[in-house]
DNA sequence: CGAGGCCTTGATGCACCTCAACCGACGTGG
DNA sequence: CCACGTCGGTTGAGGTGCATCAAGGCCTCG
């Protein structure tokens, strides 16, 4: 049922959303997603105050910044982009979600989302008040305890990307992203060597810190090396150790510093 | 009694560490630091769980980069850096803290530090175990909800850091952090126009993804533009508006996109 | 079939890196 | 005491990686 949801999502009726309403205990991302840890009456508490799932088409936003926060929201599936937008129009993608994350953990601080989140394909999407899974939090323990590895967790990556932003070249970047996501599909058992890229290279390019003629070069360079086969938005990864070694690459020149 | 040692911090003795034990309650960064919008009695509570307060000199390490997570960190006075070691030996400082400021963050999704911290100048630390801190927020709801906002303000921040890292030029970049600096300075009472950094310019450099040169040839650029006084590591802002200038400058350019 | 979005590739320019010299502050040891 | 080395900072000269500008190709959709 809930399968056949996700491959055709157009069919939806009353009752469809009503068993979706307390889904967490059924939900194949239980493993990703929040109920980690949580035993069956446990799950079930938390399924019952996400209140309803969102379906948000490709193109169109989950939610603005600037908007009062309300809720958390778990991919269920699809893909979205969450990119902030500065005063004069600069803007940089902070981060692409899949299923199984969670999206919104800014705004806890300002009550405000900080970002813009949108779909880049068709999306279903868990809402959870936020407000109520800090009450019922207070009652789960292990629940607050796998909220808070979530954030810190968040925190980390962005430390990651930090230190992408800061110190790494063009090639090293796109290699970093390449095989985030490789490791990101093969965890959600899809292939890690085939896939299909959700975004346009000038998002690539955005949240590599790069403009998107940088981006499709050194695509085209890791596909001249034999690295990768890139055909439009299809990646095939040819040769993972090497693109591996794209990161530790400078290591030569830290070697003459000492 | 708690003033005296945070200026001569050599005199310690048994009794002043007891006296030390549960702070929370005296300590003047109760506005800025964990217990935010406690009343008195959960204030002694979180008081009693920070264990101990330990001194950290400068340039030594207050935790090392992998060692088993075990307690958060909450600086009471002085002045930090935290920073990641690439395996080629490339550094990227992801932060400066001072007081009030709670490190450690990152360690709680996988229960190691992440980063080093090091201490820029002799500083006074509250070590709070996090196993503690997280059972009594159990009891103490907006213990918990203001923890939650502290890690999510955490998350809004290192946004900002890769909206700086993906998207400024060196000028701003260091017009950002001069600002930003500035600010966290007021808050805590300093001036905003006078002060003194505590990190190098190669520090500084790793922070905003520039070389040290590139570093000292924008202070003095802003310099040249009667922007800032600097000598050496004493930063005079002589005109805080023309600092904030820097940032929206490229509005020029991105006009003509349109 | 034409328009528009996305991508690729080439030519050129510039912001920042790299390398190098020099300065002042500081600490150490003869 | 001064000579000396070290460390942090500044500044210049030259090189380069990426941005910018521009042209053209492919695909989709009306």
């Amino acid at each position: 049922m809930l399968k056949s949801l996700q491959i055709d999502s157009s069919s939806y009726s009353k009752l469809d959303i009503a068993q979706l309403k307390s889904s967490c205990g059924t939900c194949g991302l239980r493993e990703l997603c929040l109920p980690v840890g949580l035993n069956e009456d446990e799950v079930k508490k938390l399924g019952d105050i996400v209140s309803q799932k969102r379906k948000v088409s490709r193109g169109s936003y989950l939610h603005y910044a600037g908007a009062e926060f309300q809720s958390l929201f778990a991919v269920r599936s699809g893909f979205l982009k969450t990119c902030i937008l500065e005063q004069d129009g600069r803007q940089q993608v902070t981060g692409f979600h899949m299923s199984g994350e969670l999206l919104g953990l800014d705004a806890i601080s300002t009550e405000t989302y900080t970002c813009d989140a949108i779909a880049l394909e068709d999306s279903e999407i868990c809402e959870i008040p936020f407000a109520k899974l800090e009450e019922i939090s207070l009652a789960i323990p292990s629940l607050m305890r796998h909220f808070h590895k979530i954030m810190s967790r968040e925190i980390v990556r962005d430390y990651g990307v930090m230190l992408l932003l800061g110190s790494m070249k063009a090639e090293e970047r796109l290699a970093s992203f390449l095989l985030n996501l490789s490791r990101r599909f093969y965890i959600r058992g899809y292939s890690e060597h085939n896939f299909n890229l959700r975004m346009t290279r000038e998002e690539i390019g955005s949240y590599l810190g790069l403009k998107l003629e940088t981006v499709s070069r050194a695509f085209s360079k890791l596909q001249d090396e034999s690295i990768i086969v890139v055909d439009n938005k299809h990646i095939e990864i040819k040769d993972i150790t090497r693109l591996r070694m794209k990161l530790g690459k400078s290591y030569d020149d830290a070697f003459f510093d000492m």
